[in-house]
RNA sequence: CUCUCCGUAGCUCAGCUGGUAGAGCAAUUGACUCUUAAUCAAUGGGCCGCAGGUUCGAGCCCUGCCGGGGAGACCA
């Protein structure tokens, strides 16, 4: 242990033997926020005379018998005013003698009462009138410092800050903030949403089939039903089946799994919210993506334009529409409606595409998508019409043979969307799921699964449905200006420490 | 999985061609009744990520391992 926490150790002992519960089990009934006294006070001082605030206290400065310290709660830090005399009106003066200046520290919970005035300094302050512990501190906190924007030994070590966000949202109060606006952003699409009258519902995470995405799930087994299980990738068709049941719209909220890389864009656990309405094709859901995008941005910003590093995103609808042809033609020159395997490869090595033996026409088109144009597109874009084989629960294109009446929503070069008219034919569903299964016996892993009971709801009948899922995770971190996927999870996915010190 | 950078006090970081570990903040003791990166004086605090190697001698050089960042591969 360290010197400085051995010494609080101690201090804890010295207040037990004063008689103060470092951890008192009383409610401490709080009426002002630190926000709220700063917006509050300048205009009507009267409501500030009689406050009671609980905190943290952040820094401390004591010239012998008056001190300033800052307390931080939920809302931001505020200076308070200790003045010795007042705190100990009588001749005890342990309170403030030995209580606060020797025994309590920085990170320190206290619950306090006063009023509030401004200082010489013009700094709005509160006056302490009462001071109790509510919780004392043992380890010692990162000391940021800041003077005029100038922020001093900033705690900024990444692998800290994840271990340890509890320190990070004490010490980086931006890093509260873009949490704020996270569940802002969650709330602002479910009203979207519930205003539409959709459904929102809850479907398994531990799935006997995973389905309903290309990718490598978590797998983990069941001791009573003595079954392999596995944690969802997608929840795709568990919603579907809930509207061949009568639904016409519902949508999820979900964390799904997938057993992939990690990098700033992927962390194995994440949040898709997917959508599937009734009656609909890919071409209303476009306009449904537009709309509420727009909305989410305005809602968080108040208006439709997002600093995103270096680009300014303007999320105003109508957004681009091109389709996958189109923009490949435009990033490449080259006309690929009509290509066989063997010229589409042929194309991807003329264009450094990097290609392997399991990809089939589909994946290649999408790989020199993914290489040469995905990247180049800041401005919400939206791009149409993908090749069949690599979209097996969409719906084929009404007029377009090969491809699927599908889109997905390019943002900041990243997909941020992925939606479909959804394949409701039973009998075409099980051609896909079986050249699917051709694909992976080819050697591609994350090729999808036949699902009979997905099937068997298919045949019952379900009505011709518009899906989407977007990406709760990647959306979020484009309307935070968040650098990487860590910094809008709370908790993101890290190798056990070797040891947590005593 | 590959490449690359990083790991030194509670925190932020110095540490030169290898020669007994340094600063600021924080802490301790003292002074100070409007300070705000408070100030002033004094003091303590280190498995230099871990393990091996080279060397008379390693924080520094070499190898391996652990953890992290960035870039690639895979994916959303």
């Amino acid at each position: 242990m360290s010197e400085q926490e051995l010494i609080r150790r101690n201090s804890l002992n010295e207040l037990i033997r004063l008689g103060i519960d470092p951890f008192p089990p009383q409610t401490f009934e709080v009426n002002a926020k630190a926000s709220e006294i700063k917006s509050g006070f300048p205009g009507d001082p009267s409501l500030f005379q009689q406050v009671s605030m609980a905190g943290r206290i952040m820094s401390r400065r004591i010239m012998g018998a008056a001190s300033f310290t800052e307390l931080q709660d939920e809302s931001g830090r505020i200076q308070l005013y200790i003045k010795r005399d007042e705190l100990c009106p009588g001749e005890d003066k342990t309170l403030y003698n030995t209580v606060f200046k020797k025994l309590l520290d920085i990170g320190d919970i206290i619950g306090i009462t006063g009023y509030v005035f401004i200082t010489q300094m013009g700094e709005i302050t509160v006056h302490v009138q009462s001071l109790r512990l509510l919780s004392k501190s043992l380890r010692v906190l990162p000391i940021v410092k800041e003077k005029e924007d100038t922020v001093f030994d900033a705690y900024t070590d990444p692998e800290q800050r994840y271990r340890q966000r509890y320190v990070d949202l004490i010490v980086n109060p931006g890093v509260r903030e873009v949490f704020v606006q996270r569940n802002k952003l969650v709330n602002s699409m479910r009203n979207y949403l519930n205003n539409k009258g959709y459904l929102e519902v809850e479907t398994p995470v531990l799935q006997p089939l995973y389905g309903g995405a290309a990718a490598r799930p978590f797998k983990t087994f069941h001791n009573t039903l003595e079954m392999t299980l596995y944690l969802r990738i997608a929840n795709e068709l568990y919603l579907k089946r809930l509207i061949v049941g009568g639904y016409d719209g519902v949508f999820e909220f979900s964390k799904d799994f997938r057993n992939e890389g990690m990098d700033r864009f992927h962390n194995p656990e994440f949040t898709q919210m997917e959508l599937y309405v009734a009656y609909k094709d890919y071409e209303w859901m476009m306009s449904l993506v537009e709309e509420m995008v727009e909305k989410i941005a305005f809602d968080l910003h108040g208006t439709t334009v997002v600093q995103v590093g270096e680009h300014q995103i303007d999320f105003k609808r109508p957004w681009k529409r091109f389709t996958m042809y189109e923009v490949i033609h435009h990033f490449t020159g080259a006309t690929i409606d009509g290509m066989d395997e063997e010229s589409l490869t042929a194309l991807a090595l003329s264009l450094d595409v990097p290609i392997d033996k399991t990809m089939a026409k589909g994946k290649i088109i999408d790989q020199i998508f993914g290489e040469k144009c995905e990247p180049y597109l800041i401005q919400p874009t939206f791009i149409t019409d993908y090749p069949i084989e690599m979209s097996p629960l969409a719906k084929k294109h009404r007029d377009k043979p090969g491809l699927v009446e599908r889109f997905e929503a390019i943002c900041n070069g990243k997909e941020l969307c992925n939606a479909f008219s959804e394949l409701n034919d039973p009998l075409d569903q099980r051609g896909r799921f079986e050249s699917q299964m051709e694909l992976g016996k080819r050697g591609d892993d994350e090729s999808m699964v036949l699902d009979e009971d997905f099937l068997r709801a298919l045949e019952f009948g379900m009505p011709p449905t518009a899906g989407l899922g977007i990406g709760i995770d990647r959306l979020s971190m484009i309307m935070t200006n968040s650098p990487s996927i860590q910094d809008v999870l709370f908790f993101p996915q890290m190798r056990p420490e070797k040891k947590i010190s005593e």
